[in-house]
DNA sequence: GAATGCATGAAACAAATGTTTAAATCAAGT
DNA sequence: ACTTGATTTAAACATTTGTTTCATGCATTC
């Protein structure tokens, strides 16, 4: 009685909707696409959209929740397998990055997805719903930020919560700015590997921001801290 | 004969679009933004636009232009002052960071804008504008980079070019991150000092990005360098 | 096999989009 | 005073937007 009673097939359509959506909404921006757009490139009716989620909106919503629920889930797995390896002495900065930013990595070899459409995506996520999430992504979202922030305080007890809490802030715009402009940047590597793989990328990121969390401050007038609004 | 002889009082009408159109552009985005909404604003028939402009791509262009070449200016001028500045030696990283951030504090100022609204315009300009960017200003932006790819690599010798292409554009990342999001972010601070100016913000991403610039890379398949297409 | 109920389809909806037209307005030049 | 030419205006343009309606299809249940 769940669903798929009287179903013609499982939730084909439906699904043909969110992988159509998923990769128009990469392409050119959630706001950009418009439903016809979608439709026709999944092969379904326009009011299809409109019976089987809603709306527009929580058709953004499904989409967006659908491929940001596997990354924070994974990032908590890999944050707890982090503190058990650790559990004498701090989590190291760069495991704690690892944990944050890899996640999509996986989930992205696990869907299966193109790269570039995944990366473009995730980011285009962070930039343009990074406010609107559905409640319940924000939930979550805000679970991991908050134990994120607090791994990274005991790993680096010099840095005030504060300036920590926008240090966080600028991986954040370090990881949304390169998933969402990965193929440009893929084409500043012409070297002898031809296309460093996410891998690669991934290290990159993490060396740049272990060094700007770890950066000494320049002296300046101190607040007390406070927690992101943030949450990816 | 240029424009303006037959005028009904200078650019009038032009002017209040241009400046309705940034403030509308900064707070909900190029797209989301109808000439409608910006001709109300500004008090203008809707036809004023196309008749002034040509189109709403043209509009939004010069409205970039008009923000975006004071910003470059500025940023040339630091840089020779810099370059003056440290003839002997080469010149430390921060300075340079700061002659790439600093413009946009400076011409916040003497446009007597508010910070808001600039800061989220200038983030805009860099997120959903960074690709389709008048030739005009992509040719200066390109000189900027360049000047400024090579003065990093003077100052640090160590960091491979390639690397140093990567970690150049994670700064765009944190500039373009905190500009759009600058006003959720000062929400993290309540501290005493209540609302910290920009130019803390400005000092914070200094450290931050010098850090991730200096940064040790952990040993990775190395390729040769390249040139960032980007251009913030 | 008729009835039930979910899923699909074509068509129409009002509202809003960027753009164009052609008439009106106005200051300056002669 | 009349012309000139740039500017402004109201109205209409054709498209496109998200959404709704209602008839149809089809599988399952009685």
């Amino acid at each position: 009685m769940s669903q798929g009673t009287q179903n013609k097939g499982g939730d084909e359509t439906k699904n043909r909707i969110l992988l159509a959506a998923q990769r128009l909404f990469a392409e050119r921006g959630f706001e950009a696409v418009s439903l016809r757009m979608i439709t026709t490139e999944a092969l379904a009716n326009v009011a299809a959209v409109n019976y089987h989620f809603g709306s527009k909106e929580e058709l953004i919503d499904e989409v967006v929740v659908q491929h940001m629920m596997p990354v924070m889930r994974e990032r908590m797995r890999l944050l707890d397998e982090a503190e058990q390896k650790f559990q004498i002495g701090v989590v190291p900065v760069e495991v704690i990055l690892d944990a944050f930013m890899r996640p999509f990595l996986t989930v992205m070899q696990e869907s299966g997805e193109s790269r570039e459409l995944f990366c473009k995506f995730m980011g285009r996520c962070m930039s343009e719903r990074g406010d609107k999430l559905p409640p319940k992504a924000i939930r979550v979202a805000q679970r991991v930020v908050k134990r994120i922030t607090g791994m990274l305080s005991d790993a680096l007890p010099d840095v005030e919560l504060e300036v920590l809490s926008w240090r966080l802030h600028f991986c954040f715009g370090v990881m949304s700015h390169t998933l969402m402009h990965e193929d440009t940047l893929k084409t500043v590597s012409k070297g002898v590997s031809g296309d460093p793989d996410f891998e690669t990328t991934l290290q990159r990121m993490i060396d740049y921001c272990k060094g700007g969390l770890k950066a000494g401050s320049s002296a300046l007038t101190p607040n007390s801290g406070g927690q992101s609004e943030f949450l990816f």
